[in-house]
RNA sequence: GGGCCUGUAGCUCAGUUCGGUUAGAGCGCACGCCUGAUAAGCGUGAGGUCGAUGGUUCAAAUCCAUCCAGGCCCA
């Protein structure tokens, strides 16, 4: 008789190859014909809310595998709320309008542009970023992430851009909003506004000079030893068109500088640190250091301009620098971003007489009506005339030019609108209000509000064409700007019905309410502004245009979660767009996670060559892996990914995908509502798997919570191959295959390995949702089984399937069975024995030890997976002695009696029954308790 | 150059808050067993100057300083 045929060996249609990337697509499919996303909004209809934000990706390009690490993340959080019990929608948005967009689509026009009204470009810029949308959200789809993708909320949306000008207006109504000038890249060529993203820098011949500023003020209270001598300090430019609108002349507050006298009696002064080379350059042999001081000594003294009647002050600033010209830096606030911020401090003007055409205007009086750079040999000869240019040779050096007409680009400042850190308290309320939110890490906390303490005003202008226009209006006779409640109104309800185009196709009549007046001067003839908002504004607002434009979501959120670039970023401009209108943070917490680097932790770029890309691991492993390693990841630092990496999450998804497996083979005899066994007539190891169970149902569930994903993955990993595989598992395989399919003895182990993987499946089912679903479909059927997992919710610990003193005896049993198998390992290496059922162990015990051990003598052979074991009380001669335990000593032998065909293990019965001769006591029992008579057949 | 952060076995992570016995786990690797989870399963073993240096201390992966490497954001 073949006896294998009598055993109750494991059979599942779960395939042990798991296909990930042919059978996900197949899954995506099944999911989204069955509605699941509406499905799970419907059955957690009245629950508590849990709402994570969707920060807006860029609607430009393919996404990367930053992207992709960032919505999975935000997918296991919503999966794991929802199952946790909270009703957590989710909806995705993006991120339309903006300079790269229109760049690209710059690009794609060509010369057509100039042919082209505004609004035309606009349509072809709202096309082009449909177009990524649709890419990216089959490539966000594809990674498993569950939402509202038929209706994700689109910055360009008519509604939304109504909200981001309604916004807008409100900055303007409590007047935070506000004109001022400031330097930006100016293409004369082109005439337009250029950001930095249009800027290539190429080399290019300046004139260099150094230029002697006269100090007016008494040189005596800088130094006694300079009483009553002329004295000037030298600046050093290649710009010396820019000298027309020199204000001041900064030097470094931490530099020491030098009075240095030359021919003539005259004292000029220089960072002492550049003296000789400068002297060098001048061409002046003879010269005497006759002072030195700090910097601060000449802080708000005044020089007279060059060729101007009027004062230059002497300042402080960090950018000043060494590497070249004198330590003392020409400073013109209109000309220059360094210059322009610390101007600001000294409360100087952006003063930029230069015209759009790059000509001087007419205050400049001597250079009026010259070009720029043509202006500079003018400008050089006024110097050498007036005696103060010290030096002039030409420089090659790296400059920004146009990157569309290739020409150098100037610095010019033009009117600009801002929203103020301090003329309603935005930077104080932003700052307390920072207090208030969670910050996880908290060090994300510290980052934010160094930010928000010290940055400027926030500019939010943008000369460009794709984005929504900042909706002010201006009085056409005395400049001042226009807003109230009825224009704000008047314009939302026009961008809602027809976008923001409309501000570009209809008139100022048109987009005004009737009988507009000007609340200043009663005028009734106004402008409108053309400048666009700076695209941090509108997803900022998304706070209002989402979490509070869709009932199904509250304002604010319980959670934002991006990478920690946007501390500058989202975070911010939604914390000071929600302060300024609402005076409260958009969101309870902020999680934030680090950057993909490569296996060394270097940063991935084109030209390393070591980017990983996304539709590359799918393609190879599946999405499952690609969650994996979000899951196994420590996020919150820089998160790294190689080939070898996702080869060992393949590996482990094998480990944890042939665990479940062998688990449903075991199942499937299995109606846990017919043939559970209560707990209380459970074996003990089974009860004591139930025991180890909760404590990993509770580690996870706390895991979740706090957001600790990976503690999740490598406690469910280690649970499956310590625990279950080389532990539980491993020893249930004689009980189950041997005893009668219906026995008590078989059913407990079923109850607990059911309990078991249900309690997997669900835990699992947040960071690898493919598998899970495929798990549940093989799990028995039960009255009232949801028909997908993501249906359900987590596991519950259950108090009473704990049992302290139970587990208390057990783990010492596990160090005892430790030890047996090293000695096992010994006596196999030694040929005593092949298989552990060869042999016969024999444990001496110490007299505590064996108190514990005495009551395990029945199952030891079967815990041990040993053909016969006996305890014995002290130590054992001519035995291993256990090296991690004391007081154990293991004999092992070869163990007596033939080898029970059906069981395999060694037995003095086998032999002694009549009807099966190969087969021992136990199993003829087994036998005689089933019906046979298919198998004889 | 500044702000914030990170650095524990080949890999992914524990341990660092409140210093205390030979620094842990799993994977991978090597070797062995099994062939009734089989393109599976079990076992044993080797692997770390805890980024470096200096300091505080009876005692440092843990506290302090400096440096090195890397990341994000600024300049």
């Amino acid at each position: 008789m073949d006896y294998k045929k009598t055993l109750n060996l494991p059979h599942t249609g779960f395939p042990m190859k798991a296909n990930l990337s042919q059978k996900e697509p197949k899954q995506l499919s099944a999911w989204e014909s069955a509605e699941l996303y509406q499905r799970v909004r419907e059955a957690s209809k009245g629950r508590p809310t849990f709402i994570l934000h969707d920060g807006p990706p860029y609607a430009n390009g393919h996404i990367h595998i930053g992207t992709a690490l960032n919505k999975i993340l935000k997918d296991i959080i919503i999966r794991s709320r929802q199952m946790a019990g909270f009703d957590a929608p989710y909806v995705p948005g993006w991120d339309c309008h903006g300079l790269p967009i229109e760049h690209n689509v710059d690009k794609e026009l060509g010369a057509k542009k100039k042919e082209m009204t505004q609004a035309q470009v606009r349509r072809q810029c709202r096309a082009y970023a449909e177009k990524f949308i649709d890419i990216q959200r089959e490539e966000f789809k594809r990674l498993g992430v569950m939402g509202e993708w038929d209706n994700p909320y689109l910055t360009m949306n008519y509604r939304y851009e109504a909200i981001i000008a309604r916004e807008c207006c409100k900055f303007a109504l409590e007047g935070s909003l506000f004109r001022s000038k400031k330097p930006i890249h100016w293409c004369c060529n082109c005439k337009t506004a250029l950001a930095e993203a249009e800027i290539e820098y190429h080399d290019e011949t300046s004139p260099s000079v150094y230029v002697k500023f006269a100090l007016k003020d008494d040189p005596a209270q800088i130094d006694a030893r300079l009483a009553g001598r002329k004295v000037a300090v030298v600046i050093w430019t290649t710009t010396p068109w820019t000298l027309p609108a020199n204000l001041a002349v900064a030097l470094h507050p931490d530099f020491d500088y030098a009075a240095v006298a030359v021919a003539g009696g005259e004292v000029l002064i220089l960072a002492r640190e550049l003296v000789e080379a400068c002297m060098q350059t001048f061409g002046i042999a003879d010269y005497e250091i006759v002072a030195e001081f700090k910097a601060d000594v000449l802080e708000n003294k005044r020089c007279q301009h060059p060729f101007y009647d009027r004062d230059s002050l002497i300042i402080l600033g960090d950018h000043v620098t060494l590497e070249a010209g004198t330590g003392c830096v020409h400073t013109a606030p209109g000309h220059g971003r360094e210059d322009y911020d610390v101007g600001l401090q000294y409360g100087l003007d952006a003063y930029s007489p230069v015209n759009d055409n790059g000509v001087f205007t007419d205050e400049v009086g001597l250079f009026a009506g010259q070009f720029v750079f043509k202006a500079n040999a003018a400008i050089n000869q006024t110097l050498a005339d007036k005696g103060v240019l010290l030096a002039k040779t030409d420089i090659r050096h790296s400059y920004p030019h146009c990157w569309r007409c290739k020409r150098p680009v100037i610095f010019r400042a033009t009117p600009q609108w801002f929203i103020s850190m301090e003329k309603t308290g935005l930077r104080k309320k932003s700052l307390e209000e920072i207090d208030r939110v969670q910050w996880i890490p908290h060090w994300g906390r510290e980052r934010i509000y160094g930010m928000i303490e010290n940055r400027p005003d926030w500019c939010v202008s943008r000369q460009r064409a794709w984005g929504v226009p900042i909706t002010v209006f201006i009085c056409e006779k005395c400049d001042t700007v226009h807003m109230d409640e009825a224009t704000m109104n008047h314009i939302f309800d026009q961008f809602a019905a027809h976008g923001a185009d409309v501000w570009f196709e209809k008139s100022v009549p048109e987009l005004m309410p009737k009988d507009a007046v000007c609340t200043h001067c009663g005028h009734t003839g106004f402008t409108k502004e053309d400048d666009i908002l700076d695209v941090w504004f509108d997803s900022g607002v998304s706070q209002a245009a989402v979490l509070e434009d869709r009932d199904y979501l509250t304002w604010p959120a319980d959670l934002y979660l991006e990478g920690s670039d946007q501390h500058r970023g989202w975070f911010h401009s939604a914390l000071l767009t929600a302060v300024g209108t609402r005076q409260k943070a958009p969101y309870k917490a902020v999680l934030t996670h680090g950057f993909v680097v490569d296996a060394e932790g270097k940063k991935m770029s084109k030209s390393l060559g070591n980017v990983v890309a996304p539709k590359a691991v799918i393609d190879k492993y599946g999405a499952e892996i690609l969650r994996m390693w979000v899951s196994a990841s420590d996020y919150r630092d820089d998160v790294r990914i190689s080939d070898n990496i996702l080869k060992q999450l393949s590996d482990a998804y094998r480990r944890i995908r042939n665990t479940s497996r062998f688990i449903l083979g075991n199942l499937n005899d299995f109606d846990p509502q017919k043939d559970a066994v209560p707990i209380d007539q459970m074996l003990d190891i089974d009860r004591f798997a139930l025991h180890k169970l909760q404590g990993v149902i509770e580690r996870a569930l706390k895991a979740y919570d706090t957001y600790e994903f990976h503690v999740i993955y490598h406690r469910l990993y280690n649970y499956c191959t310590v625990d279950l595989s080389a532990f539980y598992l491993d020893i249930l395989k004689d009980r189950l295959y041997t005893s009668p399919a219906a026995s008590l003895a078989r059913r407990s182990a079923q109850t607990a390995m059911y309990a078991i993987l249900d309690a997997m499946a669900r835990i699992m089912a947040p960071i690898m949702p493919f598998t899970a679903e495929e798990i549940w479909a093989y799990l028995p059927a039960v009255a009232d089984k949801a028909e997908s997992i993501h249906l359900v919710s987590f596991p519950k610990p259950d108090a009473a399937l704990r049992d302290e003193t139970l587990a208390a005896k057990w783990e010492t049993l596990i160090k005892v069975r430790a030890e047996v198998t090293k000695a096992l390992e010994q006596a196999r290496s030694d040929k005593v024995i092949g298989h552990s059922l060869d042999a016969a162990v024999t444990v001496g015990l110490s007299d505590d030890l064996y108190a514990v051990m005495a009551e395990f003598e029945t199952d030891l052979r079967s815990i041990l997976i040993v053909s016969r074991a006996t305890v014995a009380k002290g130590e054992l001669t001519d035995a291993y002695k256990a090296q991690e335990v004391e007081g154990l000593w293991v004999k092992v032998a070869p163990a007596k009696g033939e080898k029970c065909q059906r069981c395999w293990v060694h037995d003095d019965s086998v032999g002694s029954i009549a009807d099966h001769p190969t087969i021992c006591a136990r199993c003829s029992g087994a036998l005689a308790q089933m019906d046979l008579s298919d198998m004889e057949a």
